[in-house]
DNA sequence: ATGCTGATCTGCACGAATTGCGAACGAGCA
DNA sequence: TGCTCGTTCGCAATTCGTGCAGATCAGCAT
């Protein structure tokens, strides 16, 4: 993503008004690598702007998104996160602590993909899941809640793709 | 996923009751390709038994999941849907009709990926997302679906004014 | 500077997808 | 047939966003 003061000419160029608001959140995204939801963004904001209004938040995260500047992601974390970063690149997410990197991935366009059948694929995006170096060392403990069935099925549920150890 | 008998038996086996709901519930599922959410898995329910709640529908599909009988996805297209192929795979996505297609990736585990740093990848999903071959053959004035959708590539929906140009 | 005007911001209600909870119910065993 | 505790049901509550409408303000013209 741009910085702030390119966003704000690009803004500017396309007839848009760079209010205090988006400013700030132009600045509180720019180089974020902590892949942020809307509601976190509204909390950092709301210390530098009281006031700010969390729809004003979304509002300017969708405006940045649907003008290139910027990913929205949706991870499977509950929320909608936003990433500055625009290059083709995907994202590990750690069980534990939900801690979101981006990681780059060559090749993909090249992997055999079997059932296709018709589909004209437009863009691959990968999820690694796992966990993260500081959770890892905090030990095992953090084990993944089970529902109401004490025995179940022995059954790893699908515990199979990207084995680990490929940097 | 397993047959509505083989589960049966499971079930029982871990001292879990089989109930109707839960029975119809194995059928409804039980090779059922579409990826269906709750919401429609509990319509067809209705059909059959009328009364059924919604709720339970919920209950047993994560019920399922939790016993690694079923798989839950979040495909990002706004609700979670059930796969009862619990093999090894991946998913496509229509990006007009929202129609899911399971797929076939081999190698993925061997894809070279940076910047994972210490972190353990356990497992890793691949969205492919495109055009269907239905959906080709239309055209352009096939209308989205009808999930909400979050992603940012298209039109910026309503109200935006000096916005259209951007995209 | 000052005024205009339409783009923005804010607050609130609403909507979709789940989940929490407690009372009524019923599957499976004695 | 009866008991008991797992299940089901229905509704409230939650989470994440979006639609709306009136109050405000950025940016251009005067």
């Amino acid at each position: 993503m741009r910085s702030p003061a390119e966003l704000t000419e690009i803004f500017r160029a396309n007839g848009l008004k760079v209010t205090p608001q988006r400013q700030l959140l132009f600045r509180l995204v720019h180089g974020n690598e902590c892949h942020p939801t809307a509601e976190v963004l509204f909390a950092r904001a709301s210390e530098q702007m009281p006031g700010i209004s969390l729809r004003t938040v979304y509002q300017t995260l969708t405006d940045l998104a649907s003008m290139g500047e910027l990913r929205s992601l949706d991870l499977g974390t509950g929320a909608t996160r936003f990433d500055p970063n625009t290059d083709d690149h995907h994202h590990v997410v750690c069980d534990r602590c939900g801690d979101v990197r981006d990681v780059y991935v060559s090749g993909v366009e090249r992997l055999p993909v079997d059932g296709l059948d018709g589909f004209e694929v437009r863009e691959a995006s990968i999820l690694f899941t796992g966990v993260c170096p500081r959770c890892a060392e905090v030990g095992d403990e953090a084990t993944p809640s089970q529902h109401r069935n004490p025995s179940s099925t022995t059954n790893p549920t699908t515990t199979n793709t990207a084995k680990e150890k490929l940097s």
